[in-house]
DNA sequence: AAATTCTCCTGAAGGC
DNA sequence: TGCCTTCAGGAGAATT
């Protein structure tokens, strides 16, 4: 599934494919995603060049003039570059079509979605009560034990929410916690501001290191689907209920937080 | 305000 | 082999 390091990698893969290009077409065969993709959106686009590719949370902000396209890839959208002639598949819902390329999008589950927003895109709803991004200054230790104090909620819950970080999904979070030594259900408002910098350290490290996987999926950038690829080796806690922590050696546990599977190791993680 | 639950959807996995 | 059931999961919306 797309976490922020595949959406940044994707970010990266097609800027240089479109930015500059005037888009032809956009052909929309299902509009049914998280939202509707808006009717206008072609009219918007069309005629126009793609100005810049940006990326805030998990969102793509294709950026023309007089407004911005904005995409997610909720869990199982991908974006490729595909020639003119390339017949669509199942499951490819919008394309947008430049001379010599499309922009197909991609996404099984529809859990994605294909927006617009006329002027300045930081005014759409979406992006208007984000928190920092995990990558920037802004998101350190200091921070975070200060928005935590008095929440009672689990830290990993906590800490997947939007508003307090974006781009931490699951699995980074399980990971992060693993990392810092932190055990998942601690009340978020419980935690000290040390251990709150060893978070912070740990949520970077996690997520710098995906990025850098991420160059992997970069260059299978148009090929069918690499999901399982990049990370999967060396998860240390998500996905390993009942296995031995690589650690210490001790059982990992699973549990349910928020409806969100989590994983963590009793030994290493209080 | 904060916390919890619900919701969208399909493919994969498990049961029989 | 195949049909049926269960479930994961991003994150906004609805509800408590």
């Amino acid at each position: 599934m797309p976490e922020l390091p595949e959406v940044e990698t994707t970010r990266r893969g097609i800027e240089p494919h479109i930015c500059g290009k005037i888009v032809d077409e956009v052909i929309v065969r299902q509009p049914q995603l998280r939202w509707p993709v808006p009717s206008l959106l072609a009219d918007r686009l069309v005629g126009n060049a793609i100005l810049s590719v940006n990326r805030r949370a998990k969102y793509l902000l294709i950026a023309i003039d007089g407004g911005t396209m904005i995409m997610h890839l909720g869990m199982s959208g991908s974006l490729r570059m595909v020639t003119a002639d390339t017949p669509p598949g199942k499951h490819d819902h919008v394309d947008i079509c430049f001379q010599e390329s499309v922009l197909r999008f991609h996404d099984p589950r529809r859990f994605g979605a294909v927006l617009w927003v006329d002027g300045d895109p930081m005014g759409h709803k979406l992006l208007q009560q984000l928190g920092p991004e995990p990558l920037s200054g802004a998101f350190d230790g200091e921070y975070l034990h200060r928005l935590a104090r008095g929440r009672k909620s689990a830290v990993k819950t906590f800490l997947m929410n939007g508003h307090v970080v974006v781009g931490v999904g699951n699995i980074y979070a399980n990971e992060a916690l693993f990392q810092a030594g932190i055990h998942p259900k601690t009340a978020a408002g419980k935690i000290s501001i040390n251990r709150y910098e060893r978070l912070v350290e740990a949520v970077k490290a996690v997520l710098t290191e995906a990025i850098k996987q991420g160059g992997t999926t970069l260059r299978d950038f148009t090929r069918e689907d690499g999901k399982p690829g990049y990370f999967a080796q060396q998860l240390n806690v998500y996905g390993r209920g009942g296995a031995n922590c690589l650690v210490c050696g001790g059982v990992i546990k699973e549990i349910r937080l928020g409806q969100r599977s989590t994983f963590y190791c009793s030994n290493c993680q209080n």
